[in-house]
DNA sequence: AGCGTGTACCGTACGGTGTACGCCAACGGA
DNA sequence: TCCGTTGGCGTACACCGTACGGTACACGCT
């Protein structure tokens, strides 16, 4: 019988206080900063064992007395970070209509991404279900309570909602982190592309694609602008749940 | 000057024939071939650039004779699923309305992730612009061609669609991956998991995630449907759509 | 035919990863 | 005081991408 992906002992863990030291005042809780704080400023890759272990004093395998490995880490960073979201602002549900409550989870959920772009990276799979995960699940819901839809609906339009944000921030993460590792702008990046492509491009025919590449990219001054298709994405997604009320 | 992310390079790469053998008949098109390959049954970290080696039974150091760098070879991989996506089928545009072309676009993405899960881990980033990426934006396009929309916003539509295809399908995919990894079905995980989360949740008070999340997960028997999410956000879109174009 | 040279091919090595294993020291209870 | 338990950690292993340098083949020129 192996230990591999017992969900019980990583909720354990999830919903545990972890805050009593070791003898050598090694916590739960920084390790988990020090993991965090890594993941900010240079990307999850660079939250690898060592450097959370480096960064803290204390030795590589150190860290396993308090974390059973590497995915229970990720769960942990996960589920503080979520904890950001709604703590010490405004109730979502208290902001007038579902329309103004929606775009504001939306806009909470667009800003902790853009703070923790790594998160992304750090949630596929099953849902981490930690303690802040189900907060959150509450708020957001609340704010479609009562208006109309049913319990499945409620969940549907959610997940509509939060999927759209996730996609245009995992887009804007990796524009940002194209930039910082290529050390190009994106305007820069496009500068040098476009007349690269242009010149491979002759001889086919993309009448349509041409049009309207050159009319957004004359706009954008890149390939995409995931701000733009925050806003208007969440603008037509909420006509349509506008509609589905209806 | 490094030759670091040099985008006239990997563009060369991906717009030429690479069709000429070497002396031993390596040729970049097999190395592709094997490196889709090895994704598409282990998943994206399985082609390594010694595992392509080894299927195709020459040394791992070959291979860059042929590809620059692994990050190359992940932008061909792309392209050439890309390629599958409107080959041998019927044009997007040809579909009736906007409505139906929209909606077959939309499904003719969620499949080609279906087939290909590891394209959306190799996607992020910059984007490709390989000949099939730009045929597809083209065939696209189309869809939205002469229906009274600007060029801007027809840009939009088709990357609001899509970025809810890829949100859906990541989710999907991070499923699979899941169950695949841990041997549990999403039926037996939840079954195991449910039990331990109302326990722990014993205590604190979430009435509408209570509620909303029994059932939710009564009607999925698991923590989400993505095939559901698919049909049912697409639909919301499109509505939110028609009325963009009223 | 003989030779010179460019290059396809590949073996080795380096610095990185997560973590299994085993040793040591400090602490708590009897 | 002694001893079992447990926190801390050093070493080692199997992987990864790829820089580097050596070998041997194919081809152009005399």
């Amino acid at each position: 019988m192996s230990a591999k992906s017992d969900p019980g002992r990583s909720l354990a863990l999830l919903w545990g206080s972890h805050t009593r030291p070791g003898r050598s005042g090694l916590t739960v809780r920084a390790i988990v900063d020090a993991a965090i704080e890594l993941a900010d400023t240079e990307g999850l890759d660079a939250a690898t064992m060592r450097r959370v272990a480096d960064k803290i004093g204390s030795g590589t395998m150190s860290l396993y007395t308090h974390v059973p490995g590497k995915t229970e880490l990720n769960d942990l960073m996960v589920d503080t970070v979520i904890g950001e979201l709604y703590t010490g602002v405004d109730d979502p549900a208290g902001h007038g209509g579902w329309r103004e409550g929606l775009r504001y989870v939306a806009e909470r959920n667009w800003d902790v991404s853009l703070r923790h772009p790594w998160l992304l990276d750090a949630t596929g799979g099953r849902p981490t279900l930690g303690p802040n995960a189900v907060l959150k699940y509450e708020a957001e819901l609340r704010v479609l309570d009562g208006i109309g839809l049913t319990d499945l609906q409620m969940d549907s339009v959610l997940t509509l909602v939060l999927t759209h944000v996730e996609g245009v921030a995992r887009s804007h993460a990796g524009l940002a982190r194209a930039q910082r590792d290529s050390g190009l702008t994106e305007q820069e990046w496009w500068r040098a592309t476009a007349p690269v492509l242009e010149r491979v491009m002759t001889g086919h025919d993309f009448p349509v694609a041409g049009r309207v590449g050159e009319a957004s990219s004359q706009v954008y001054q890149a390939s995409a602008d995931p701000v733009h298709a925050f806003a208007f994405g969440l603008d037509v997604i909420l006509d349509g749940v506008q509609r589905l009320i209806d």
